[in-house]
DNA sequence: GTAGACAGTGGAGTACTGTCCAAGGTCAAG
DNA sequence: CTTGACCTTGGACAGTACTCCACTGTCTAC
């Protein structure tokens, strides 16, 4: 899959695309004739990048979630390990997201606005 | 307060709060000595500015909240029905990290490496 | 062999979010 | 009246994540 179609399937530009290789994001392989060549797993992968991005992980975490996946494909338990550890995370930030909102939605009751947030302020 | 002890209550540098002053994240009077002079709720505010930011949201958009809040402090309905969207926001969020979750879970089962994700991949 | 769609490179520029620094003003204590 | 802790400003610099541009090469079709 040359780079145009990968960006209209993953749904960014070309530019992003050539971006995310020139940090490592993305691997891939060149045509003869230098053009940019991606398996079509790119696509599935470079979503999960957006996901994982809007979610307040950085280009350099998400990397490194990649790498550390690929540096263990044939350990299973390694690699188990590594997606609990991920999962850890994301359940961190849900609690500070139910955190948030609990607040919020008390004062929606109270009518409280937010700048005397805070518990401690 | 002044600016050394805010920025110590508040967890952030002095540069920080002034910049966020610039940018009209906060507003504050001045002594008349020129020194900045904050309100003690200030502290409460800033504390939700971080916890929003580390949520995905940009200090644009929480400048946005807190104008959106101000602007209609003595109307409880107006004020509820902010605060709700911002909870729906939220939710959608934590929607999409729940997904998140559940993918890495499956994956966690099956040892199939990230980058064979997307559903449409 | 020329047009047009695609691809490549390098480098500049942008927006956001700070962070650091130099030069200087304010104020309380000794 | 000096010292030291605090404050002021303006501006330079940094890291992240793109975005755009000019110029050039490749491939397909006519």
């Amino acid at each position: 899959m040359r780079i145009g179609e990968l960006a209209a399937q993953a749904g960014m530009t070309k530019d992003t695309i050539r971006f995310y290789e020139k940090i490592g994001l993305i691997t891939g392989r060149r045509l003869t004739n230098g053009y940019r060549d991606f398996p079509p797993e790119t696509v599935g992968w470079l979503r999960y990048v957006r996901t994982a991005q809007t979610l307040g992980f950085s280009l350099a975490e998400i990397a490194r979630h990649g790498e550390d996946l690929r540096d263990a494909p044939d350990d299973a338990e390694a690699l188990s390990a590594l997606l609990k550890e991920k999962i850890g995370v994301i359940d961190a930030r849900m609690a500070e997201l139910a955190a948030l909102r609990a607040d919020l939605e008390e004062r929606v009751g109270t009518g409280c606005p937010l700048r005397a947030a805070g518990r401690a302020g």
